[in-house]
DNA sequence: CGGGATGGTCAGGTTGATTGACCACCATCG
DNA sequence: CGATGGTGGTCAATCAACCTGACCATCCCG
């Protein structure tokens, strides 16, 4: 067991609850949802929508990530562009009614699944790993 | 905070430890290496050499994936496909010269990762992460 | 008004994997 | 000996979740 092993569980730990989200988003009666749209779900106001910059600083990632998943979203009808009217530049990301139910069946989703980390981990393992993950990531994404 | 959020530490935390890999090998003068290539070299069989198939269970990854890396490694020169006699199927994959430089340098990389790691968890914390990841996705790759 | 910053978009690339299909060859059963 | 199923390696295509760089319209400040 090396560091590199480290990185490659790091990775699989993701994939691992990843799929459970798809898994759990699937049995909920939305089998078009991946992970990645739970940074949208996750972060947007719920009525009034927000801006994609916004979004994509909330969820820790660049613009052009968030582009992605808001493009996919709208796409599927989760989510629409709305203009702006305090910014021409501006355009407003707002859920739809589908979104809304959606959103609101991913935060179920997203509970359940941390509830049953802990419960496999056990709380304090649990906590420990974040504190843990934080560290590694949080500083300067830095280790040295 | 909530599982979402893991999934994405879990995730950054790969890049993180894998950036640093990268950045370690490039200052041991190794700048072609990437963290994917160490599957290879902590995995090979250092004089004999290792079949494709061996070298992709060890590093529980698939064949294919395998190959990719192989593919890659044999195009810099730091490994030769070779013919094993004992089955017209299949071929060794074997270190060059080349090849076992970077391996001793690569471990050398890896330990010192890991080293660094480990002093910024503290022992306690490192273990507890690797236990954590470990019952995350040892057992059936499944939470629940 | 001019010029730099900001919001959104397009284009293209990277990393680390995946599944499916194939073929040559081995091993064994009859 | 010959069919048959499994194994070793390969090719092709795809995926997810990013990234950087370049751009343009618009905003805001001096």
């Amino acid at each position: 067991m090396s560091a590199a092993d480290l990185g490659r569980s790091l990775l699989e730990g993701h994939r691992v609850l990843a799929a459970e989200l798809v898994l759990s988003l699937e049995e909920r009666g939305y089998p078009d949802l991946r992970a990645g749209h739970l940074a949208v779900f996750q972060h947007i106001d719920r009525r009034s929508g927000t801006r994609l910059t916004e979004l994509a600083s909330r969820a820790r990632m660049t613009k052009q990530g968030m582009m992605l998943v808001v493009d996919d979203l709208e796409a599927r009808g989760y989510v629409r562009r709305a203009a702006d009217p305090e910014d021409a530049r501006a355009k407003i990301v707002k859920l739809t009614a589908h979104g809304r139910r959606a959103a609101a069946e991913a935060r179920r989703a997203v509970a359940s699944l941390e509830a049953r980390t802990k419960r496999v981990l056990g709380d304090r393992r649990y906590e420990t790993l974040r504190e843990a993950l934080d560290q590694l990531t949080g500083g300067e994404g830095s280790v040295g």
